[in-house]
DNA sequence: CGGTGGACCTGCTGGC
DNA sequence: TGCCAGCAGGTCCACC
């Protein structure tokens, strides 16, 4: 579900309710996420206030007083909501976090591939999670020139390339597809098989992309919505993903659907070559 | 090593 | 109306 900008806006939406405060008391009502959730650490956070909120790549930070971090990933469907106190409990609420102010942060999950853990700042680096992780995509040094180097040692199929969190971080299936709408590239070209401008047209169009989703608060299908339950607007922009069937932004041609392993890539056959 | 396919889950939609 | 197949924004692991 959530990709960077999906995640960037769930950060941002999470700062106005969080700064500041001071956890009361963590529930963990269901601990089967990807990975258990420990709940002797979550308990532990109990009188932590919240310093800040920081994000990488798809991973959200709750950055605890005490020199701790709260790690969340929402993998396919998890939400982090902010509700008034006594707000009836929804299933998959899988985890209830009491703030001073009486607020309550819930972490909300029906598919359960998300991740919650527990770590001190100064172990934050020796995660696995974390540590695998490839450039952000904000970075200066994202260039034509770094990018072509994994392209030019690699078979695999561009859309995959880059949905690999250990080159590019945070990107996902919707602008992994809309990424390479914008530059021409059928997703099915091998990253081997790109010319040197295609490439750099890739890595200009990253940055570029994910901020005007970021704009638009992210890309909410049926479930994707922010800490205030708000839903993005950004899948009213999208070129290609989930328009099969639909006609192109740019010529007549309808967008089509194929599958690249198991996941859905889709394309304009006419304007991406 | 790199690349691929399946597993992990629940819920929704569309076809019959 | 019900049932079933297929699909969903991510990651990880086994296998070739």
């Amino acid at each position: 579900m959530p990709e960077l900008p999906e995640v960037e806006t769930v950060c941002r939406s999470l700062r106005p309710h969080l700064l500041g405060r001071t956890i009361k008391r963590v529930q963990i009502l269901e601990p089967r996420l990807r990975v258990p959730v420990d709940e002797k650490s979550c308990q532990s956070l109990a009188g932590r206030r919240v310093e800040a909120i920081d994000r990488r790549a798809k991973y959200i930070l709750l950055q605890l007083s005490g020199n701790l971090v709260w790690l969340f990933h929402l993998g396919m469907s998890g939400k982090l909501i902010c509700v008034e106190p006594n707000t009836a409990r929804r299933k998959h609420d899988h985890i209830v976090v009491d703030l001073d102010d009486g607020t309550e942060l819930r972490y909300h999950d029906p598919r359960r591939f998300g991740l919650s853990l527990v770590t001190r700042r100064e172990s934050l680096h020796e995660l696995a999670q974390l540590s695998s992780l490839g450039i952000d995509p904000f970075d200066a040094d994202l260039t034509g020139d770094f990018l072509f180097r994994f392209t030019r040692r690699s078979e695999r199929r561009i859309r995959d390339l880059l949905l690999d969190q250990q080159v590019i971080a945070g990107l996902g299936n919707i602008y992994a597809n809309e990424i390479l709408s914008l530059t021409g590239i059928k997703p099915t070209t091998r990253a081997h098989r790109l010319t040197r401008q295609q490439v750099q047209a890739i890595a200009s169009a990253i940055p570029r992309l994910l901020k005007d989703a970021i704009r638009w608060c992210g890309t909410s299908f049926s479930d994707y919505r922010d800490a205030d339950d708000k839903s993005g607007e950004f899948q009213n922009h999208l070129r290609v993903y989930d328009r099969d069937g639909e006609k192109c932004r740019r010529c007549p041609s309808l967008i089509k659907r194929v599958a690249i392993g198991n996941r859905s890539a889709y394309y304009c056959p006419t304007c991406q070559k």
